[in-house]
DNA sequence: CATGACGAATTTGGATCCAATATACAGTTG
DNA sequence: CAACTGTATATTGGATCCAAATTCGTCATG
């Protein structure tokens, strides 16, 4: 008994996907009129989708000038990972102690689709497996707050999410080291579950950062 | 050279007064045509200052149902208190090894303000400096999106502090307290600049955990 | 040629109107 | 009398229209 979604609700999903595909990039402001056209919806919807992705950092706004894609500066990568850093390790240390079997089923179906992903080179799918498979680790921890900020965070760097999985390297890593996450979990070791997730996020962020350096974006 | 504010940007903060000021109470439904009218504007900017409060988490929103004010049970509450623990120990941390002379003399002033405001027990003189003095202390990390986190959390309970400053002996505790951290700051000494702020934080929420208890609501 | 003033065109901000959905209520039926 | 159905009402969602502000091009001026 699902329900259709709302104008407002589409358009935030096709924004979301705008920004993270680079079809509106960076610093590139965004007028409203032309992309309510080419979504086929008005105005009112489309500002108030934006008026989300502002408050989620994505976007900035200036009153009477209007909304642009926001910049990710090395400083902010950096910023975002250490709170990524910080809010992850107390969820993952909190829902530890709290794993069910059904929470633990939730994480291995996740690393399933992770492993087939990665092995199909589907980057699409290597993105959401992904996501579902850190988030089934930290959502036991039932911090609504905390887990709704992890989530704006992790948008925050999703337009390089994909240039990240597009190496053979990468996917494999993350493949490996999931694995190993997930026999701490199984242990219900909170401490190497967060020193893994540790090193984890810090491979990640490593590479991250030599692709912003590759790309010559000052910061 | 400043602006008149937009429509929305009044809206927004006079919604923000309502709720802090619980004139409009949690679990209460906002009628958007009614507080529309009660501000003279339309619905457009009154919805998209929901929108942003939504995203602040001040208010919940079901389509097709409306926005109504959030309620904050207390394992929101704890939950909130160990939000801000986790991040404000880092900024100040992160801040207490960047001091310069110009950010100690703002926290200087605000805490004379505080100094006043408890002594003429002015409720709102009060909460107002008590922020400033907070967030002098944790800017010059140089950290935006976890200042701008740290303010949606103080946001979330800004409709206790009134309570917990109408008492004597919480305003006296705080002045009091505010003197030792001064201390710790002029020396830029981080361990206990952090320990004074966490033993702060630790008052603030065992008074207003009194006070949720009091009011009986369940949670 | 740089600079500033002016005006047209573009773009955003907000009000009003209509459509879609949800809620409340009356009446009906088992 | 409880549960259901249909209908009226209230409320939100979205489209269109107009006002206000900004931007951009033009031209005058030093």
């Amino acid at each position: 008994m699902s329900r259709p979604p709302t104008t407002q609700e589409f358009v935030l999903d096709e924004l979301r996907k705008a920004i993270v595909s680079r079809r509106l990039s960076p610093r590139q402001p965004i007028r409203q009129d032309a992309i309510a056209h080419q979504l086929g919806v008005s105005r009112v919807p489309l500002r108030e989708a934006l008026k989300t992705l502002e408050a989620e950092g994505q976007v900035v706004y200036e009153p009477h000038r209007g909304y642009s894609v926001a910049e990710l500066s090395l400083s902010d990568l950096l910023e975002v990972y250490r709170l990524r850093d910080l809010l992850e390790s107390e969820a993952a240390t909190v829902a530890a102690r709290k794993f069910t079997d059904t929470d633990l089923a939730r994480v291995l179906d996740a690393q399933r689709d992770v492993e087939s992903a990665a092995d199909g080179s589907d980057l699409v799918g290597m993105i959401t497996a992904n996501r579902r498979f850190h988030f089934a680790l930290l959502e036991p921890a039932g911090m609504p707050r905390l887990l709704r900020i992890v989530r704006t965070l992790w948008d925050a760097t999703d337009a390089y999410r994909a240039v990240y999985y597009n190496s053979d390297v990468n996917r494999a890593r993350v493949r490996d080291e999931h694995e190993r996450i997930v026999q701490a979990a199984k242990q219900r070791d909170a401490e190497a579950l967060t020193t893994l997730l540790d090193t984890h996020r810090r491979h990640a962020v490593d590479a991250l950062r030599a692709t912003l350096d590759a790309d010559g974006s000052p910061g």
